[in-house]
DNA sequence: GCCAAACTACACAGATCTGTGTAGATAGGA
DNA sequence: TCCTATCTACACAGATCTGTGTAGTTTGGC
């Protein structure tokens, strides 16, 4: 029945208890939030005993922070593959904003997940906190270097009001369960860039 | 000990248990979010008994509900107010950018309690998910209303953009736990109304 | 002084949540 | 075949959370 499809290739085991784990991690935690889901309910999902939770984990924090981390690594991967044909370098900074408008067409979109993880989250020493952190300047750094690759006076300054824009357009739409706001961040962005529209 | 400054004229009671429970919830919701913050912590707090809470707000649901909708009338008056001197126009606007600095310069920031609250409450049809987006809904608007004042072609267009950014930087700010990106939006706002730095 | 509303104190039900302890099953590699 | 790592099943501790039931107290208005 079960296809192998397992890719990792050193791992022994046909499907590691942590993959599963943080595969119903990941939908759970984003979907429906990390408060609101128990451990109990992501190792059922999973398939995969709690105890095995705990022994891979450490505990939830630790799934919790992977989680991010996995996704983090995913977006990265993502934008990087978005932008690195041979497009013209402005054209690749408004493909960033395609990038987020069409990633959230998979999924019924509940905002950033790093966005909401820090909402739910207060603590802003708490690990998970430091992995979201790290990925907005992930996000900010990539686009700080396609503005200089742009040839723009102030690339970092660029790249600080680009990110605005994408995390206002994330947060609107989640607010509003729309895709809506994802258009006008472009926009916004396309006249800012000065490129010529259509 | 106790002074009056009551204000409220009508009510009888001295500190009726309702105001100081609203008082507790939004200082802890705000700063420790929703879901991490319990109602014996919050009557606890307000050194009023559980039950008068049960019985004035029906449940937890009631007093979260009521905590933003009175966050989004003070933040309505607030706004109103730091938009109504006799300034330009497209000073107003603007006006709104620094409102939303001052505001958190009072409380240690933790964002907008609104787009919070939608980060926790995933369940777009829940109540509290639609105090929020009504208050999202009254900033837009008070932002149209002052764009058509100014004279703009497209006052709808422009307030979207101009939440877009206010969102944005309220997001990044809380983040990052800085005011910083706060400046941001208000230097990208400005060259967005086209009016002269300085 | 009396009534009624508001509030308190407090116990408790019932659910849920994180985390642990333990004994046994399963399976790959030597 | 045996060793070891991985995982399971399951009970349980202990905390916490929302919500209720109840009996009694305070207090302002008449």
């Amino acid at each position: 029945m079960e296809q192998r499809a397992d890719g990792e290739g050193r791992s022994s085991r046909r499907r590691p208890g942590a993959e599963r784990l943080l595969e119903a991690a990941s939908d759970l935690f984003y979907r429906e939030g990390i408060r609101a889901v128990g451990v109990d309910t992501v190792s059922e999902r999973a398939g995969v005993s709690k105890r095995t939770l705990y022994n891979r984990f450490g505990g939830k924090d630790g799934l919790v922070a992977e989680y991010l981390r996995r996704r983090d690594e995913k977006w990265k991967a993502y934008l990087r593959e978005a932008t690195e044909d041979g497009a013209e370098p402005r054209e690749k900074l408004l493909a960033v904003f395609e990038a987020y408008e069409e990633w959230l067409v998979g999924e019924d979109f509940r905002g950033c997940a790093f966005a909401n993880a820090a909402a739910e989250i207060p603590d802003p020493d708490h690990p998970v906190r430091a992995v979201a952190r790290r990925h907005k300047e992930g996000v900010e750094e990539h686009l700080a270097v396609l503005a200089e690759e742009a040839g723009f006076d102030e690339p970092r300054t660029l790249a600080g009001r680009l990110l605005l824009l994408l995390e206002g357009a994330a947060a609107t739409a989640a607010m509003r369960r729309s895709r809506e706001p994802l258009g006008v961040a472009r926009s916004l962005a396309r006249e800012l860039l000065g490129a010529r529209p259509r």
